[in-house]
DNA sequence: CACGGCACGTA
DNA sequence: CGTACGTGCCGTGA
C-alpha cells in the first residue's frame, strides 16, 4: 500500500453504533439534558481513530432506513426475534449522521436495501475504480466482499479494536474463502437475522463439506451421498439452506445518488464538530480530534483520555504554606479526604490546587505557624475556594475547631446537581470523566500516619515513599480536577442561566444547613426509651393474639405468610396484586376487615401500626450522639424537584397525623440554654404557587379573600356561599386541589374519595369550569416541557424529562405527572432554601442566638434563645413571606413549646 | 452479605 | 391510574 494509493472506507452505520452502543455505559454517556450519547460516543471514537491509523482518501457511512427490505418481502421472518430496538439507540442515529455532516463525510441510506448492500455496491465500484477498500462492519455478511483489495475492519471488542479480515485471514478463521462464505453462512445460519440453519452442523462441518465438494452447489448435488446424522439433518433443511443463500448475498448493483468521486474526503468543518461536540458534552474526545486528526496518521490505538493538564504537586515543607497561599492569583481548589458523618468529620489530608501548582498537608500535622495562616485564609472571605461537596468541609472543619470557612465561591457536587439533578452518584471521578472525559488518578495505597513529606521524599522514588508519593500526587490531582470542573461547569451554568441559582442560593445555602446538621436536635432518651416500651408490649400483644387466632405461630411481620394465612387458610376475598402476589397493605387490610370482619385481620393493622412507631422510636434512640442530640443530614443533591431529603436518621417523616406518632415529636426537645422551640410553616404553599403561575383570578381572589381556602375554592365550585360548603364538599375539594399538582386523574381521586369515577369526573369538571387557568397551566408545562426537554421552576432550577416523547405510554404518563409537578415542588424548594439563607442572615446581622434546627419542606424548627421569642417569630416570618413575590401572599404560621408536639399550632 | 419487594412514615 | 423522599423487614440468591 503506497501513500499516493488511493482509499476508500466504508462503514457500516448502523451496526457500528449498535456495537458501541452495547460496548460503552449509556448511564455514563448523556447529556445534562438526558440524550444518552453512548452510540455517538463510540461511533465518533471508532472514526477518529480510523480516519488516523487508516488515512483514507475517500469515506461513506451507509444506514438501513427501517427494517423493511427486499429480504423482508422475500421472507418475512427475516431479523424477526431482534427485539424492539431501544428507544436510547434510535435517538442517537440521527446525532451521529449530523456529526457526519460535521466531519464532512457522506452518508448514504436506500429505501428497501440494507447498508451492506450500499457497502457492497460501493466497494465494487471502488474496486473497478481502482481503490483500496476498507470496510467497516459488525455484520458477518460484509466477509464474502473481502478479496485482494477490499479488506474488512470486525469489531472484536467494543467498536475501537478492530480485526483485519484479509483473504488470508478470512480463510485462516473460517476454512473457506471469502468467495464461499456465504456457503458456509447458508449452511450454519445467522441467529441475528433469524436464519436458522442446518441443525448439528456447525461452521466446522461446513467447511470440511465446501471443502470437499467445492461449494454449495457442488454440496447440494450431492446432498445423497453425505451419510451421518448431519447428512440427513442437511437434506432436511436444504430449502432454508438455500433461502439462506439467496438472502445472504448482498446486492452490488444499488442505484445510488453518489459514484466514488463524490466520496473523497475533503476534511472536517472545524467550527460545526466543535460546536456539536459541545453540545453533545464530548470535551476529551474534542480535543482529541483537535489535536491529532490534522497530523498525519501516526497509529491506531488512541487512548480515550483527555490531556491531563501539567501539575506540579508538592507536599508541604513546614512555614510553606504562607508562601505558597500568597503566590496564588485566581480561585483556589481544594480536595480533601477523611470520615465525614452526622455533621462531624476528620480530614486524613486536604490538597490546593491553583495554575498548575498544587500543595498536599495533613491537617493534623500543621505547625502553629501554617495552622494560624490557614485558619486565617480559609476564614477570608476575599479568598474564593472550590470544593467537591462543600457541606462535609464545613463539618471537618467545624469539628477541627476552625473558624467557619468563607468565600466558598463553587461546589462542583452542587453545581453538577444543578446540571443534573437525577443524576445518580456526584463522586469527583464520576464528574471527572463526565465533564473533563479524565480518570481520576488514584492512590495504590492509603498513606499510613505518619510524617509530612520532604521535598526529597517526593523527588525520590524509591523504597515504601512511592506509594505516599502517589497519594500526594492523587490528592493533588483531585484538586486540580476539582478546579478544572468548576470552570466547565461554570459556563454551562451560564450557558443555561443558572449561575444566579447557584451563586445565590444553591451554593450559599449549604452552610446554612451544615450548621442545621452541626447543631442537631436535642433528644429526650428517657421519654424514647418510655414510649419504645408501651410500643413493645402493644406490639407483642397484638403478635400473641394473632397467633391465637390463627392457631399457631407466624411471622406476623411477613407479608409472605400473611398472604398464605388470609387468603390460602381463611379463603378470604383476593386483594390488588402485587408483583409477587396480593397485597397485605393497611388499605387492604382495612377493606377486608369491613368484609369480613375477622378479629385477625384487627390484631394484624394494630401490629403494623405499633411495630412501625417503635421501630422508628428505636432507630430514633440508636442515632441519638453522645452530645444527646440528634444529628441528621440533609442531603441536598438527591431530591430531582430541588426539596432537601433527610437521612440517617430521616427528620423529614417523624409521625404527626396519629396521636401515638405525635408522641415521638415529644421526643424532640429544647435543650439547656434555650427557652423554647418555635416551628414555623407555609400554609398550602405549592397551592400558592399554583394560583400564581397559573394567573387564575379565581384562585388568586380565594388566597386573597378566604381565610379557609378549601372552603373558598369549595364554595366557588359548588356555587355556594363559603358558609353553606359542607364538610363533605370541603374535604373533597382539598383532596382534588391538592391532587391537582400531581397529576392525580379521575380514577385516582375516585379512589381516595371513595366515590365513582363518573363523580370524580364531574367534579373535576366543576373544578375545571371555575379554575380553567389551573388546568391550561398544567396542560401548558408538559407541552412546554415536551418541546424543550425540561421544565423550570420560579428561580431557574431545571429538571429533564426525555421520557415526555417515549413510545412507551406508562413512561410517557408517569414524565408526564413528573413534569407538571417538578414546577411546583420545586418552586417551594427555592422560595424555602430562599427564606433559610435569609433567616441565616439575619439571624446573624440581628446577633441573635436562637438557630434553625430543622427543614421539613415546609417546615422550620428553630431553637429559641431565652428572651429572643418574638423578635425570632418576626424576623422569621419576615424572610419566610417575602423569600418570593408571587401573586398571592405567602402566609406562614407559628407555634412555640419545649417540644416539636408542644410547638405544633 | 447484597438486593429487590413490600410496607409506610412525611411534605 | 398521585409528586417527592428514606427506612426497616423479609426472603432470596450469592
Amino acid at each position: 500500500m503506497t501513500a499516493s494509493q488511493s482509499r476508500l472506507l466504508l462503514i457500516d452505520g448502523h451496526s457500528m453504533a449498535f456495537r458501541a452502543f452495547f460496548a460503552l455505559p449509556a448511564e455514563k454517556f448523556a447529556t445534562d439534558d438526558g440524550q444518552v450519547t453512548n452510540a455517538v460516543y463510540g461511533f465518533a471514537s471508532m472514526l477518529i481513530n480510523l480516519l488516523k491509523a487508516e488515512e483514507p482518501t475517500h469515506v461513506a457511512v451507509a444506514f438501513d432506513v427501517s427494517r423493511q427490505s427486499f429480504r423482508t418481502e422475500e421472507y418475512p421472518a427475516y431479523k424477526d426475534g431482534r427485539g424492539e430496538t431501544p428507544e436510547d439507540f434510535k435517538s442517537q442515529i440521527p446525532i451521529i449522521q449530523q456529526l457526519l455532516d460535521a466531519f464532512g463525510i457522506p452518508w448514504l441510506t436506500k429505501q428497501s436495501y440494507e447498508a451492506d448492500d450500499i457497502i457492497a455496491t460501493l466497494a465494487s465500484q471502488s474496486e473497478a475504480a481502482g481503490l483500496d477498500t476498507l470496510i467497516s462492519s459488525g455484520d458477518r455478511d460484509a466477509i464474502q466482499l473481502v478479496n485482494d483489495t477490499v479488506t474488512l475492519l470486525y469489531p472484536v471488542k467494543g467498536v475501537t479494536e478492530l480485526a483485519r479480515y484479509t483473504p488470508a485471514a478470512v480463510e485462516e478463521k473460517y476454512g473457506v474463502t471469502p468467495e464461499r462464505y456465504r456457503d458456509l453462512a447458508a449452511l450454519v445460519g445467522e441467529k441475528a437475522d433469524n436464519l436458522p440453519g442446518v441443525p448439528g452442523v456447525g461452521p466446522k462441518t461446513a467447511a470440511k463439506w465446501i471443502a470437499k465438494y467445492g461449494s454449495l452447489d457442488g454440496l447440494v448435488a450431492k446432498a445423497d451421498e453425505i451419510t451421518g446424522k448431519a447428512g440427513q439433518s442437511l437434506r432436511d433443511n436444504l430449502d432454508g439452506v438455500l433461502r439462506n443463500y439467496r438472502l445472504n448475498c448482498l446486492v452490488k448493483d444499488v442505484e445510488l445518488d453518489r459514484a466514488i468521486p463524490d466520496l473523497e474526503w475533503r476534511g472536517w468543518d472545524v467550527t460545526e464538530t466543535n460546536r456539536l461536540f459541545d453540545a453533545l458534552q464530548f470535551r476529551a474526545l474534542g480535543e482529541r480530534l483537535n489535536a491529532n486528526l490534522p497530523e498525519k496518521a501516526v497509529g491506531a490505538a488512541v487512548a480515550p483520555v483527555a490531556e491531563t493538564p501539567q501539575l506540579e504537586s508538592a507536599a508541604l515543607v513546614p512555614g510553606g504554606l504562607d508562601v505558597w497561599l500568597a503566590a496564588r492569583e485566581g480561585d483556589v481548589a481544594i480536595a480533601f479526604t477523611g470520615q465525614f458523618a452526622s455533621g462531624a468529620g476528620s480530614f486524613d489530608t486536604i490538597a490546593l490546587a491553583e495554575g498548575g501548582q498544587a500543595l498536599w498537608f495533613e491537617p493534623s500535622q500543621l505547625d502553629a505557624e501554617d495552622e494560624r495562616t490557614w485558619v486565617d485564609w480559609l476564614a477570608d472571605s476575599a479568598k474564593p475556594k472550590l470544593v467537591h461537596d462543600a457541606k462535609a468541609f464545613l463539618w471537618g472543619a467545624d469539628a477541627a475547631g476552625w473558624p467557619e470557612p468563607a468565600g466558598i465561591k463553587a461546589d462542583t457536587m452542587i453545581a453538577a446537581y444543578l446540571l443534573k439533578p437525577e443524576q445518580r452518584s456526584y463522586a469527583l471521578g464520576d464528574l471527572a470523566m463526565q465533564y473533563l472525559g479524565r480518570e481520576l488518578e488514584a492512590a495504590m495505597t492509603p498513606v499510613d500516619d505518619g510524617a509530612l513529606f520532604s521535598d526529597s521524599a517526593l523527588a525520590g522514588p524509591d523504597g515504601d515513599m512511592s506509594d505516599d508519593i502517589a497519594r500526594v500526587q492523587a490528592d493533588c490531582s483531585a484538586a486540580a480536577v476539582v478546579g478544572e470542573l468548576a470552570a466547565v461547569q461554570a459556563e454551562r451554568l451560564e450557558q443555561r442561566h443558572q449561575a444566579r441559582l447557584a451563586a445565590e442560593l444553591e451554593f450559599p445555602v449549604i452552610g446554612v444547613v451544615a450548621r442545621m446538621e452541626i447543631t442537631g436536635i436535642a433528644a429526650d432518651e428517657g421519654h424514647f426509651a418510655d414510649i419504645e416500651a408501651g410500643f413493645a408490649a402493644q406490639s407483642k400483644e397484638a403478635t400473641e393474639r394473632a397467633h391465637e387466632i390463627v392457631g399457631r405461630p407466624f411471622n406476623v411481620g411477613s407479608p409472605k405468610q400473611l398472604q398464605e394465612i388470609l387468603f390460602d387458610e381463611l379463603k378470604m376475598p383476593k386483594t390488588k396484586r402485587t408483583k409477587t402476589g396480593y397485597t397485605t397493605n393497611a388499605e387492604a387490610l382495612q377493606q377486608l376487615l369491613v368484609k369480613t370482619g375477622h378479629p385477625l385481620l384487627e390484631q394484624l393493622l394494630r401490629f403494623r401500626d405499633v411495630e412501625k412507631l417503635k421501630q422508628i422510636v428505636a432507630t430514633l434512640r440508636a442515632t441519638i450522639q453522645p452530645d444527646g442530640r440528634i444529628h441528621t443530614t440533609f442531603h441536598q443533591t438527591v431530591a430531582a424537584t430541588g426539596r432537601l431529603s433527610s437521612a440517617d436518621p430521616n427528620l423529614q417523616n417523624i409521625p404527626v397525623r396519629s396521636e401515638a406518632g405525635r408522641a415521638i415529636r415529644a421526643g424532640f426537645v429544647v435543650s439547656e440554654g434555650f427557652e423554647s422551640l418555635m416551628t414555623i410553616d407555609y400554609s398550602q404553599i405549592e397551592m400558592r404557587i399554583m394560583a400564581s403561575l397559573t394567573g387564575d383570578e379565581g384562585l388568586i381572589d380565594a388566597f386573597i379573600a378566604g381565610e379557609d381556602i378549601h372552603r373558598a375554592v369549595a364554595a366557588k365550585v359548588f356555587s355556594v356561599e363559603p358558609a353553606a360548603v359542607t364538610d363533605e364538599h370541603r374535604r373533597k375539594i382539598k383532596a382534588m386541589s391538592y391532587g391537582l399538582a400531581y397529576g392525580l386523574s379521575p380514577y385516582g381521586l375516585s379512589q381516595q374519595l371513595g366515590i365513582s369515577t363518573q363523580e370524580a369526573q364531574q367534579l373535576s369538571d366543576d373544578y375545571f369550569a371555575r379554575f380553567g387557568k389551573v388546568r391550561d397551566y398544567l396542560h401548558r408545562v408538559v407541552e412546554e416541557a415536551r418541546k424543550t426537554g425540561y421544565t423550570e421552576t420560579i428561580m431557574g432550577r431545571r429538571r429533564y424529562f426525555p421520557d415526555l416523547t417515549s413510545d412507551n405510554r406508562q413512561l410517557r404518563e408517569i414524565a408526564e405527572r413528573a413534569a407538571l409537578n417538578a414546577p411546583i415542588q420545586g418552586s417551594a424548594a427555592d422560595i424555602m432554601k430562599t427564606a433559610m439563607l435569609g433567616v441565616d442572615r439575619a439571624l446573624r446581622r440581628e446577633k441573635l442566638d436562637s438557630r434553625v434546627l430543622l427543614q421539613v419542606h415546609d417546615e422550620l424548627v428553630c431553637e429559641v434563645a431565652p428572651g429572643e421569642a418574638e423578635r425570632l417569630e418576626a424576623l422569621v416570618r419576615e424572610q419566610m413571606s417575602n423569600a418570593a413575590t408571587l401573586a398571592v401572599p405567602l402566609t406562614v404560621s407559628a407555634g412555640f413549646g419545649e417540644s416539636w408536639e408542644a410547638a405544633a399550632h
